[in-house]
DNA sequence: TTGATATTTTCGTATCTTTGCATGTAAATA
DNA sequence: TATTTACATGCAAAGATACGAAAATATCAA
């Protein structure tokens, strides 16, 4: 069986766990470091055992780690390139839908690549 | 409603395009040039109609374009740099797991990277 | 026109994912 | 010890995807 189909393989897995709203936003979240459980449902408006749900998922598949500080339990990225390779991606959106301009999309870059925190 | 979440949206639909090893190797593949179908399904081991409805999902999404020719039809990739991004994504797959030794992965790498055509 | 080739489309089924809600657990606090 | 806070897990309904087989279409060739 040739090495490249189970490259292929592997590789799609990983395309799946990205291939989610939500945990595309906990990805970029994560960029700027490691976060609580909470810190992340609140900011992006999201029940915790939803975003508990997608963390176990990232976590494994160890695209995330978990460390446990009392009743904490904070994730960072294990791979923070990652965070980078996905803003690499939304190259790719530009100029396809007008349901999301290309102003958005560059937005959203700006706001992903510096990690200020601010809610847009 | 935050752009950044049309924008994850979008973005996740992109991930899911690529979320399946044979819609991954097609787009590898097309990274040498337009192709008709029944080389990608020869080259790739499938069935003609397989791979025609990977493509035509790719397609309805435009990450792919059709030109015809006769009885053939000819694909090739929208966006080429599509095709190197994805080769980017490998390096999340090192020393991650045993059923693909980073050999294999470095293998892929280097195929795909020069797209000799060569089977292996 | 008949047949062969190239590709697409349809369809039924199986399988996987997502989602919200309820419950479970563990640590801190009163 | 009882409560609250912080997360995780389980579950069932709904929805989305994947798959192979069969049928449909379109082009070319004899």
């Amino acid at each position: 069986m040739p090495s490249r189909i189970r490259v292929a393989r592997e590789l799609a897995e990983i395309f799946k766990l990205m291939a989610h709203p939500d945990r595309i936003r906990l990805i970029e979240e994560l960029r700027s470091g490691e976060k609580d459980v909470n810190s992340l449902a609140e900011f992006l408006g999201l029940a915790a055992p939803r975003v508990s749900q997608h963390l176990s998922l990232l976590r494994a598949h160890r695209l995330v780690a978990e460390r446990r500080d009392g009743r904490h339990h904070f994730y960072q990225l294990v791979q923070p390139q990652m965070a980078d390779w996905i803003i690499d991606g939304l190259a790719f959106l530009e100029g396809r839908s007008a349901a999301v301009p290309d102003q958005e999309i560059d937005d959203a870059r700006k706001l992903w690549s510096t990690s200020t925190g601010v809610d847009n």
